[in-house]
DNA sequence: GCCGATTTGTCCGTATGTATC
DNA sequence: CGATACATACGGACAAATCGG
């Protein structure tokens, strides 16, 4: 980003995770870190905001902003945030490739919208892929995109990635993702694509995204082996 | 709360749930809500800012606040936010029990430093706990707290609510926490305590909370059959 | 296409409150 | 009690995006 709170957030984050700041210990307090960075009080706050709502730290009023983030080793596929699939994989160092199994235009019905989300009448464009690690079929994505807001869009780009599309190509912005973690018996259907082994369950996760118009342009439920699944999340009281 | 943003946070919240301002359509302006609420502009902001990421609402630049929340018909046991075991029963209207099966003072160990986050020599408590709704044992929690900041706490007290106890009788604040949410195989001892049916699969949620020190003041795994799991999340870009 | 009004986003400086030490 | 540090709140300024005339 190009804003100021933000880059003094990523500065701020990277010194974390190098361990310059390390766990339990103090940031500098305000008043010096608006000589370090040169900017205003509030500019200061808003970043240990976005820091805190991160898990990275914890302001204590009258003592000071605590790191409480800690170095994890987290040996499978890491979720939070909002990031893309391929970016998740890279961070997690595997190899990742991506099958398109299905690729068709629908109109949402009254069972289709009551599951999705989507309007009746909604022109859809569902999707079903398959993500390989390692040669493994480990997840299972059927999605539902809205089909007015990716025009162009065809299965070799969906091999891809269909956000780097989105926000490189159209242009657009994803912006809020509500998500759903459950876990679901492993179908036949489940079974005919997916490497599973000899788990009869999965963790399912469903998504819904919204872009920066406030659209809900996509719906997926993304159907994980449960060997290869972790789903990361830090709340913090009265945010 | 007493504090301002947070009472037009919850005000506006309210209405959202209560269908005054509706999925897909903008609450008024910052220069309204400025009158309406008699306050600065930078306070109407912060309220707004926690309604968003709590997933009700998307500003867009130019237009508006957007709602995009839809209140969801969610039948089973939903987690998010921070909050009590008996707060999120209650929420969903059911009848909830609690049975300490272990109840004992350890000291932590390099391994179970290593398992739990703690460190070496930490005087801990550790708790095995059933969560029964409508008497079926469908929770079963094994948590280690830090015994120097829970003086007094009894088997009883567990059965009840043991963040009620910390937050009222011992005046501790419950600030930040991280979560992890994974899908293991049931081992005998699950069985041994949980009504588990045929499922050979659990929802397992590991939980590390911080106290308003910064202190880990707890390390909670929470293994939930999977029929009456549903964990969700909301998340914003950039934030 | 341009301009002005509206609305949200960022940033600043200041004041005051509250908790810690 | 005073110094330090975070928390809340205010008011003002300008930027960026949108929309209507």
């Amino acid at each position: 980003m190009r804003t100021i709170y933000y880059e003094i957030y990523e500065d701020l984050r990277d010194k974390i995770l190098e361990g310059f700041y390390r766990y339990q210990t103090y940031i500098p307090p305000e008043s010096q870190l608006i000589h370090l960075y040169q900017c205003s009080h509030n500019t200061i706050r808003k970043s240990i905001s976005v820091l805190m709502l991160h898990g990275f730290v914890q302001p204590i009023r009258g003592k000071g902003v605590l790191v409480i983030y800690r170095p994890e080793r987290r040996a499978n596929f890491v979720l939070g945030d909002i990031e893309t699939f391929k970016e998740a994989a890279a961070r997690n160092g595997l190899e990742a490739q991506t099958q398109a199994l299905v690729f068709e235009h629908v109109v949402a019905d009254e069972a289709l919208a009551e599951l999705t989300g989507f309007m009746t009448g909604d022109e859809l464009l569902h999707l079903e892929r398959v993500r390989l690690f390692e040669g493994k079929a480990l997840i299972r994505d059927k999605s539902y995109f809205l089909a007015s807001v990716f025009p162009g869009l065809t299965p070799r780009i969906a091999e891809d990635s269909v956000y780097a599309y989105a926000e490189g190509v159209l242009g657009m912005r994803i912006v809020t993702s509500n998500r759903t973690v459950t876990v679901d018996y492993a179908t036949a259907d489940d079974r005919a694509v997916m490497d599973l082994l000899d788990f009869n369950m999965l963790a399912v996760v469903t998504n819904h995204t919204f872009n920066e118009q406030g659209v809900m342009i996509e719906c997926t439920q993304s159907r994980h082996r449960p060997d290869f699944f972790t789903f990361h999340d830090t709340a913090v009281r009265g945010y």
